[in-house]
DNA sequence: GTCAATTCCTAGTAAATAACTCTGTATTTT
DNA sequence: AAAATACAGAGTTATTTACTAGGAATTGAC
């Protein structure tokens, strides 16, 4: 039941693009040292998000990455499953194509999967990446405050 | 955020104890071939539950595992922590020992992974074995109804 | 037009984990 | 004594994880 690193990261860097939106391409360099994630790894991860239509990109110098739509339309169960799959905690809850189970109607455990499966895409769908800024912000009204 | 099979595999094999439970110490290999898992991984899988206390056992002929408390005393999040380690979807919100990340206090992300971690350990937490037993016994009615 | 910065693409790899299997010992009832 | 069971631990195969490495293609700046 643990996210693997590539949820980790993607989330974080995602969070890192929401951060620096409306500013033009970031180099994805710069999300990964402010990160501190593996640059070459977070490639990797980042054209998932790209092909998945979660962010788009302008080669060459001066170029980057960037969010493909606004923070408020981006949520965290949007990048979870472009980089972990489908949220479900066994096969035959899957959302998309569950494997079919001849039994499955009839299955008392699959209940509980069920149910695990919408209360975590219930969390997953409703925080999106305004939330995270925002959340942010007022955490650094906060660590402001210390210094008075 | 996949369980598995240990985790699967343990939750049925409890909640075959369960529907046999009363009746006497059930021979591991009769919850095997009912359940279709592989008798010599389901003991390793008992063992870790018998070690927590969930089972108890009596060796020799006739011998064989049976819960240790009720069903009603017996939650699926019980089993599920046994068998796949604590419940959270990063090492940092564990509820046990949360491996210490220095800003783990202004960390916006981790809010994300701690409201998982809790709606998730909610449902586990409120569904028991005798939960499951009631289940099985309505679709058994339902079942045969078909027959009538 | 060249250079530097960047995205893009593919392959390789070491370590860990998963999901068992195999073999044997100890205990208890019949 | 034999059969049925729990208990114990090592060995195995395949997959996944989390990278690393190297280079090709593209573009802006000078």
């Amino acid at each position: 039941m643990k996210l693997s690193t590539k949820g980790r990261y993607g989330v974080r860097a995602m969070f890192d693009l929401a951060l620096n939106s409306g500013q033009g391409p970031i180099p994805l360099n710069n999300v990964a040292e402010r990160q501190n994630i593996s640059g070459h790894y977070l490639e990797q991860l980042i054209a998932l998000l790209k092909k998945a239509g979660l962010v788009k990109s302008v080669r060459g110098a001066q170029g980057g990455y960037f969010l493909a739509r606004d923070p408020e339309e981006i949520t965290i169960g949007d990048i979870i499953r472009v980089l972990e799959g489908p949220i479900a905690p066994v096969d035959c809850v899957n959302e998309e194509e569950m494997e079919i189970c001849e039994n499955a109607e009839y299955c008392v455990t699959r209940k509980v999967w069920t149910k695990v499966r919408d209360s975590v895409t219930d969390v997953l769908d409703s925080i999106t990446l305004a939330d995270l800024v925002k959340d942010q912000a007022k955490l650094n009204e906060k660590s402001y405050m210390f210094y008075i």
